[in-house]
DNA sequence: CAGGGCCATCGAAGCGCTTCGACGACCGCT
DNA sequence: AGCGGTCGTCGAAGCGCTTCGATGGCCCTG
């Protein structure tokens, strides 16, 4: 193994020199920098991780808690993952993995032994027992979601009431005059997760603002519920002729129920979806949707991060990222 | 931060006594070992990982790569990332995530740094810049695919052969003599992916083996090119009965295209799908399928990395795991 | 030309842990 | 009773790095 000791010796200096070219805390003159970078090549010289964590007290990696749970929407989750990495590499940093199935234990193990020196941690629920545990555990750290109790935490989040408000407007805007929400499973809502409830709110906000009449409906994605719900909501609510999709996995099963019914899409029924793009990229006709921005979530939650672990003055507790709605072959006016 | 001299001084031991109570290195009398691990309970004490990582040269950190492509079955990855986290953690070991935005750079950065004392590569291709890179790094590593030139690594898979295999034997055991393949699109196989040659190569041999007529055709799993290579099959190949799918994403526009030329499954067609579980579960009817094994992958790796790291002996290069085919509703005898 | 400051560099201490050799105490054997 | 051999524990060295105070030139000023 190359220390850093060789590389000083090899450039003529001291180690602390070296570190300090290394770290930049302390100016060195042109030269002896060019010097010892030079060296470094030389040698492919990589500090030692664990003796720098046990020397400065920072490891220089976060920790990313990834939910474990299923009924999430995966590629989300991967695309948003990524994009914390590829940002924390771009602060040199290092991203460790951990699922909640260790519990909070987890959490507390890699702070309590400086394995990490931050944590993000996704998908968090309205009563989310990480919360308390970040709180006390005194680490910086980022929120994907929103607790019910979010003080003290930063948190970052699409804005899902925007979003859910921006497809009321483009339908509204389209001269549609009722609408309906297919949402998540009701077990989602349930659950607490922060991002239906402020879907829904922002959905309802939005057509009462508009005047146009809302329905909601929760769906589960499998194919025959979501066969039931659309039958339905035709059956019940004719007037309906614009629908906001907040449910991932329903959406190619719902496109498929809605021709099965003769129903035409964008000629009779105008679909919105909130959800990723490549899904609405896939679909026939493409699919008007308000995508989830996931490289934008990495990014926002690791500068917010590195902005803590800096101490550079105070981070907005609630980052809310305005959605972007993108038109796509999904929707219309309506026929008259 | 409690050290193990605080915690050494509560239990009324040296330092080093404490370190082989946690390490079993060393006998250590039962009321000893109690004293210490009450003092460790009673403080709250977690060893410092830098400390460690410095004092041992082990990091107990394994590198996990994950692809960036997205072409690739997306949920997999997450699923088989969370297998190797959960299986790591059984050996208290923990994973870093590693992009391949970074490059090859990124492998040597952590394996010079000591960050990690060993790494396993997901989706690996045929001709993979990372198979070299391991072969030099010496580190203890796992691959999850095959490269073209494998020797002296170690590589886990589903055995796809097989697989294929297994799905052309189940039509044919059902009566059908005449399957097609709709692989991944043309791209992938360009690109080398081993698993893509060897679903082909096993269900060319299966089929010659069970004197099936075998079709063969890549296929994009956009929603227009899965209808267009249906059309193509059943007029070009009026005979084909059976369809194996290895296309992840093609599979519901598949059966959607089916739908639409009136092909009734499986009355007219059975469909049998390499892929993940919970699509087959999704679609109607139930797909019967060869399931990725992605729990059973990341432990494989996990195993075959620890036993590696444990120096214990050696262990075999080639893991293939075998197929497990799940019977559907969209496979049946043919109709005469 | 002396004195004060500053810049660039060095030396040494110490971060928290593991590990090796040493060392009593105690056992069983002759 | 004496001796070798375990067994259980301790002390100290050292892993590779950062960081703080010290130091020696140098320039600028009075």
């Amino acid at each position: 193994m190359v220390t850093i000791a060789d590389v000083a010796r090899h450039a003529g200096v001291s180690p602390s020199t070296v570190s300090y070219v290394l770290s930049g805390k302390r100016a060195i003159s042109a030269r002896t920098r060019e010097r010892v970078e030079a060296s470094i090549r030389a040698l492919g010289y990589h500090p030692h991780a664990g003796a720098r964590a046990l020397a400065s007290s920072r490891a220089n990696v976060i920790a990313l808690v990834v939910p474990l749970r299923t009924d999430m929407h995966v590629p989300i989750v991967l695309q948003i993952a990524m994009a914390i990495v590829t940002a924390a590499r771009g602060h040199d940093h290092d991203v460790l993995l951990l699922t909640n199935d260790e519990g909070t234990e987890g959490l507390h193990r890699v702070a309590r032994s400086a394995l990490v020196d931050a944590v993000i941690v996704m998908d968090v629920e309205l009563h989310d027992p990480r919360a308390p545990v970040l709180r006390e555990l005194g680490l910086p750290s980022v929120l994907l979601g929103f607790p019910a109790d979010a003080a003290g935490l930063t948190c970052v989040d699409l804005d899902f009431a925007a979003a859910a408000g921006r497809c009321v407007d483009h339908l509204a805007d389209l001269g549609h005059t009722a609408v309906a929400l297919v949402g998540p499973p009701a077990g989602v809502l349930d659950r607490g997760t922060g991002f239906a409830r402020r879907t829904l709110a922002g959905f309802e906000r939005a057509a009462a603002r508009r005047g146009v009449r809302a329905v909601v409906r929760p769906c589960d994605p499998a194919h025959e519920a979501v066969q039931a719900t659309v039958k339905e909501l035709l059956t019940e609510h004719p007037e309906v002729t614009g629908l906001v999709v907040h449910n991932e996995p329903a959406v190619p099963p719902l496109l498929e129920a809605l021709r099965a019914q003769g129903v035409a899409v964008p000629g009779d029924m105008s679909v919105v979806a909130m959800g990723p793009e490549e899904l609405a990229a896939q679909v026939s006709p493409r699919l008007t949707a308000v995508p989830i921005p996931a490289e934008e979530m990495g990014r926002r939650a690791v500068e917010l991060l590195m902005a803590k672990l800096d101490g550079a003055g105070e981070v907005p507790d609630a980052t809310l990222i305005p959605p972007r709605l993108v038109p796509g072959g999904s929707s219309a006016a309506p026929r008259r």
